[in-house]
RNA sequence: GGAAUCUUAGCUCAGCUGGGAGAGCAUCUGCCUUACAAGCAGAGGGUCAUAGGUUCGAGCCCUAUAACUUCCACCA
């Protein structure tokens, strides 16, 4: 009560120092203590090449409100933070600035590699975090980890060896998807697939005559989009029922170029309908024509170098990159007549999602992890509603992958990320996969081995983050306490790469879930919705607009108006609304606390709790406005509702409370003769800005934090302190239905004043006449409010309407009419013109509530709750058509 | 090719289990009312994409159609 707010809010300054607090007295930090419920959430650990984005404030934002709203609900919250190493993101900026320097990874060599590699996570690794604590996260930095840190290059291995000796994991030859520029394998996950204009080239191979040689006269015709693997067609396939080709079945033909004779074979996988219906068949080079490949035990020649030039397989184009090659093989088979046609075709093609090269489909020896098995757990723990995605139709997505999944491709030809812990043999070859190096080969006794030089894809680690990060393998206190996690707070577009890996790997290794709940959220795009990027420069930093307009108000504005897993756009307006909500806050904080002040200068006294009775109706009216506030925010948060939950705190304090129970109150703040009804007045306003504030911490942690700490001494804390909880003593009903009788009132003659262009300089008289007496009671009791609200220098009760003016403007609410004499300004055909209308839409209401309850069925099937509510409203309007008609009769 | 989401006020979007259409911004009209002009008081503006259906009752459930967006698969 001693510190002075300045009048705007200004978050400059007072972010920071909070924060420091916060940390200085490990308000984050949690231990395991087990007398107290977990809260866990660990956080989708950022790159370490990353820069803050709207992304990651989302994301952030909503695992921050999660764990701070659960804290304050007397959880033992954890927020387990870390960074991931992201293997190719990082590798790739790497390689880009040591070319800069004029220096090439591989003269460079791999120790010397990953030196570099470290210090750029030195230097780089601790921005993201320093930007994280910038937005407010409460994570717990104690426990901070890295996917490459010990115990986390620990886990991997462990669940290299342990999944490898159950035959989950195994190395084999198999069709994956190489980028020739990144050189590396990458998952199915990191293809993107992307329309492109190209040409379909029509192509004629000779077919063999019984002599052995090529025929002049008879070609077999097809169409291809990749001319240049025709360097490494072993077979050209037909389908078996096809009876165009039927007369082909077991001859052969001529592959030119190459002079190779290769096989017709017959294959359902074609299909006839398109184009000739003849394939060529590269096992090499296509997946489909790797699997025909395979049923008809075809040769695989691979015609590709890893930076996909043609290789020592492709006869003279050796060395040709593959578009040259294209070109130059489509140019020879026109000049030798094998050029049938070119057409224009679109097509999708698979593209790195990093680097955006066309990727080069090979068969290479890789390390996979077998899914058939480990999936089922995974699937169905979604299915059984084990683990609960938000919103639900993610889990459709979620099918989609679970049921149509291929083996992971989990071995990547990059140096920065987990080593395979598999070791060759020197001398015989033979494959040892360990923890640790082999120190004598089990076959031959040979004592000399190479690692595997591959890494590991980085979702490997990815996968195991929600228990390696709490200690496993080893069993600790923590893993037992805090696993397994509550939430999992991540956007729709990582679903594939990292959630359903975590889930399968929490039940493989841990034999228990990950986490309860996913929740998604979707893309921030710009304010055209397109999605922020680079090469736009529609990128908007949240740095920025934490400098400009506060972190709180950045994280409100992410917040609001947006349902779970749907895109969003941001502009600046929205942030200058949250802004302006700020403001508004601490205004209304400031104006409470001057308040306060002045009255203990003038009594010595601080503010007491009141007694029940000294509380006034419009007292109990906020307070039981607040009570069921508490409910309804509670309940939507536990249902992550978290948008609706703080809109309705939003519209709580500027509505409610700032627009109506401040105003109302005012009177009996300045006039300190009655210093009860002051001191209840004060006792409820800064009560109810209390438990608001703290409603409002999650979303805008340092803002409630400086008015809490400013306007009470009793706790240290805002975010440790208790967080409100519904009472049925602090319901009160009755007060509840009085004040909205008056707020109604009010607003109607507001209304009629507006409409009448009455100058607010202008005072009047106020009549109110309503037959029954609690009404009038309630009138009498809020008399003051139509002083200080509704421009009445007297209000008027009375059960008729002697003695008022025949001309004044009159103003109908449920049981009572309001008449304000206006003497000379009325305009009676007006005001006629404004009753009309009244009547007008009192006759829609009534002719719908009656159409309802004169309905049987209505009345038979409708619950009895519906019926009763109808007939309320039926008995309100009547009355009210009433007072409208009677008061037109008398003004006509 | 398959699937999902979505279509609500001029713009951007909320609307939880079906029971009288909401917010912010923008527009218009008054207000320098001693917390706040980043404010206050009021106003206008919507056959909730279209067509059917279920229901006493549909923005919400079902079917079809159209458009947008996205995801998955990829036919050579």
């Amino acid at each position: 009560m001693s510190k002075e707010l300045a009048k705007t809010y200004d978050p400059k300054g007072l972010e920071d120092r909070l924060y420091q607090k916060w940390i200085d007295n490990k308000y984050f930090h949690a231990e395991v203590d087990h007398s107290k419920t977990p809260f866990t959430i660990v956080i989708p650990p950022p790159n370490i090449t990353g820069q803050l984005h709207m992304g990651h404030a989302l994301d952030n934002t909503m695992q921050d409100i999660l764990i701070r709203f659960k804290r304050m609900q007397g959880y033992n919250a954890l927020w387990q933070p870390g960074t991931d190493h992201a293997s190719i993101a990082t590798e790739v900026k790497i390689i880009e600035k040591l070319k800069e320097e004029g220096i090439d990874k591989h003269d460079l060599g791999r120790e010397k590699f990953l030196e570099r590699a470290w210090e750029w996570k030195k230097e780089y690794g601790g921005r993201i975090i320093s930007q994280l604590k910038k937005l407010g996260s409460s994570c717990d930095w104690d426990r901070e980890r890295f996917t490459m840190d010990e115990g986390c290059n620990r886990a991997v291995t462990e669940v290299f060896v342990k999944m490898h000796e159950k035959g989950y994991i195994y190395k084999g030859a198999r069709m994956i998807n190489w980028c020739p520029v990144c050189n590396t394998s990458i998952s199915d996950a990191e293809v993107e697939y992307q329309e492109q204009a190209g040409h379909f080239w029509h192509i004629k191979y000779p077919i063999m005559n019984e002599d052995g040689t090529p025929s002049d006269t008879d070609f077999l015709t097809f169409a291809t989009t990749r001319p240049e693997t025709m360097l490494g067609d072993t077979a050209v396939a037909i389908h078996p029922e096809d009876e165009r080709y039927q007369h082909l079945i077991g001859k052969k033909v001529m592959l030119p170029l190459m002079n190779r004779v290769i096989p017709i074979v017959t294959d359902t996988y074609v299909d006839r309908e398109f184009g000739t219906g003849v394939v060529k068949i590269t096992p090499a080079h296509d997946p489909n024509d790797f699997e025909v490949g395979k049923r008809h035990d075809l040769l695989i020649i691979n015609v590709m170098n890893d930076d996909a030039t043609i290789n020592e397989n492709g006869g003279k184009y050796a060395g040709m990159d593959r578009y040259e090659a294209r070109k130059q093989i489509v140019e020879e088979l026109d000049s030798m007549g094998l050029l049938v046609k070119i057409e224009d075709h679109t097509h999708n093609v698979g593209t790195h999602d990093r680097c955006k090269t066309t990727i080069e489909p090979l068969v290479k020896e890789q390390w996979f992890v077998k899914m058939d098995e480990l999936i089922k757990p995974a699937r169905e723990a979604v299915k059984n509603g084990e683990i609960k995605l938000i919103p639900e139709r993610m889990e459709k997505n979620y099918f989609n992958w679970t049921d149509n999944i291929r083996d992971w491709c989990i071995s990547r030809q990059l140096w920065w990320g987990h080593r395979i812990p598999a070791y060759y043999c020197d001398k015989c070859k033979e494959v040892v996969v360990a923890k640790e190096e082999p120190a004598v080969c089990p076959k031959c006794g040979c004592t000399h081995f190479t690692q595997d030089p591959d890494t590991l894809d980085t979702w490997f680690s990815s996968a195991l983050w929600p228990f390696e990060t709490l200690g496993w393998p080893e069993m600790t206190e923590d893993l037992k306490y805090f696993y397994p996690t509550d939430v999992l707070v991540t956007g729709y577009d990582i679903i594939f790469f990292w959630v359903i890996r975590m889930i399968f790997s929490g039940f493989e290794q841990m034999g228990e879930k990950p986490f309860k709940t996913v929740l998604f959220h979707g893309l921030v795009r710009d304010s055209q919705g397109r999605k922020m990027s680079k090469s736009l420069g529609n990128g908007i930093d949240p740095l920025e607009i934490i400098d400009q307009y506060g972190a709180d108000a950045l994280r409100l504005t992410l917040i609001t108006g947006n349902a779970p897993g749907n895109d969003m756009r941001f502009y600046y307006e929205r942030v200058e609304n949250s802004r302006n909500f700020a403001n508004k806050v601490w205004n209304a904080s400031r104006f409470i606390m001057m308040n306060m002040e002045q009255a203990l200068e003038k009594s010595g006294k601080g503010i007491n709790t009141p007694a029940a009775t000294e509380l006034e109706p419009v007292d109990k009216w906020i307070l039981s406005k607040l009570n069921t506030l508490a409910k309804d925010v509670t309940d939507n948060m536990e249902h992550f509702e978290l948008g609706i939950a703080v809109q309705k705190v939003y519209d709580f304090i500027w509505d409610e409370f700032c627009d109506w129970y401040i105003e109302m109150v005012k009177p009996r703040l300045y006039n300190s003769d009655d210093a009860v009804s002051q001191n209840a007045a004060l006792w409820t306003l800064k009560t109810v800005l209390i438990d608001a504030l703290k409603m409002l911490h999650p979303y805008m942690p340092f803002i409630t934090e400086e008015i809490f700490c400013t306007l009470q001494s009793e706790e240290e804390s805002i975010m440790i302190s208790k967080w409100p909880v519904f009472t049925q003593e602090r319901s009160f009903v009755k007060e509840e239905k009085d004040i909205e009788t008056i707020k109604e009132a009010v607003r109607g003659i507001r209304n009629v004043r507006t409409e009448m262009n009455v100058a607010p300089s202008r005072k009047a008289s106020v009549y109110v006449v309503s037959e029954e007496q609690a009404i009038l009671d309630t009138f009498t009791e809020g008399k003051l409010f139509f002083a200080s609200l509704a421009y009445a220098n007297e209000v008027i009760m009375q059960k008729d309407k002697t003695g008022i003016a025949q001309d004044a403007v009159s103003v109908v609410i449920p049981g009572a009419t309001l008449y304000i004499p206006f003497a000379e300004l009325v305009d009676i055909s007006a005001e006629i013109d404004r009753l009309t209308k009244e009547q007008k839409r009192l006759e829609g209401e009534l002719a719908r509530v009656n159409g309802m309850l004169s309905n049987e069925r209505f009345i038979s099937k409708a619950p009895e709750a519906k019926i009763a509510e109808e007939k309320e409203k039926l008995a309100k309007y009547t009355q009210m058509m009433e007072q409208v008609t009677t008061r037109l009769a008398q003004l006509k």
